[in-house]
DNA sequence: CACAATTAGTTGCGCACGCAACCGTTACGG
DNA sequence: CCGTAACGGTTGCGTGCGCAACTAATTGTG
């Protein structure tokens, strides 16, 4: 029906990098986060809080949001959620008194340590299909292009 | 206050593949998706929708969610904004009556035909920060990955 | 040929998200 | 100091999403 144009370059959606590094991410993340959705009942946010708030005694909203680049509304939310299963505690720090420090509860802490090695596992084992020399090119190119988007390390 | 055990290693967040590839994707996708949004009024799934119809002639939803792995809902949804923006026209089969031809209108070629080549030299461009070396390696570690974790091509 | 199973596509619903507005607190500038 | 700006954190609201249920058409099976 149409002609081809030969000039005109084809999309090739499949070819395409935002798509398939976004098909990639979603790929690797429910992999990883089949674990402590199943295994703990978290979703990515609470988990990304545990994991900050883990291995960070004593910290903030405020700190978790830049640490994990979340919105603070979806931050605030996870820690809310936290909070209602006794997975985490927060006080009013005296210092300041409109920030709340956030720490983990004594559950809390039990969970993360079953949490970590598990997750750093299936981490090993994803990464495990890779070479040693593709792995450092992954991460090679993964941390140009991070430059180069100016999502700070 | 909280004793670090030697054997329980920590999990640094921002080392963390999931996280970071997850974050590397939503920032290529933004810097991507700022073309098509605010050129082109598209979101993300409209912009697939025009991109696999643009490149194949008389394609069904059906075709459409397999080949942008988007859930049909989804895809549904993309072409009932586009029809409504008359970027494109669906028909009847007469093979099937269930399915229904997807086609871009007169309007919808137009838009194509602008919208493409603004696209993939916005890709090149971010492409270009990286080296020819540096690029196999992301797209190799990328592949094995997605062989490992089943997302065929 | 009838009836169950399957498929293409749409829609109702509940949920998570980000934005903007907001509350209470702290920092700053005249 | 007082008033305004800035900040930490929460909440209301609109939106987009996936699941499940649905409609309509087709295929398969006895």
């Amino acid at each position: 029906m149409s002609l081809r144009v030969p000039s005109e370059p084809a999309l090739e959606l499949a070819a395409f990098l935002p798509y398939r590094l976004n098909r990639l991410a979603v790929g690797v993340s429910n992999h990883l986060s089949d674990i402590y959705r199943e295994r703990f009942g978290l979703d990515v946010p609470e988990w990304r809080v545990m994991a900050t708030v883990g291995s960070r005694h004593g910290c903030t909203a405020q700190h978790i949001a830049e640490s994990t680049r979340m919105h603070k509304t979806r931050v605030s939310r996870a820690i809310a959620h936290l909070e209602e299963r006794d997975l985490i505690e927060r006080a009013s720090s005296a210092a300041d008194r409109r920030e709340r420090e956030v720490r983990l509860t004594k559950a809390g802490r039990r969970m993360y340590a079953e949490l970590v090695p598990v997750v750093l596992e299936r981490e090993r084992e994803l990464l495990a299909c890779l070479s040693r020399e593709q792995l450092r090119g992954l991460l090679a190119g993964m941390e140009t292009l991070e430059r180069f988007l100016g999502l700070g390390d």
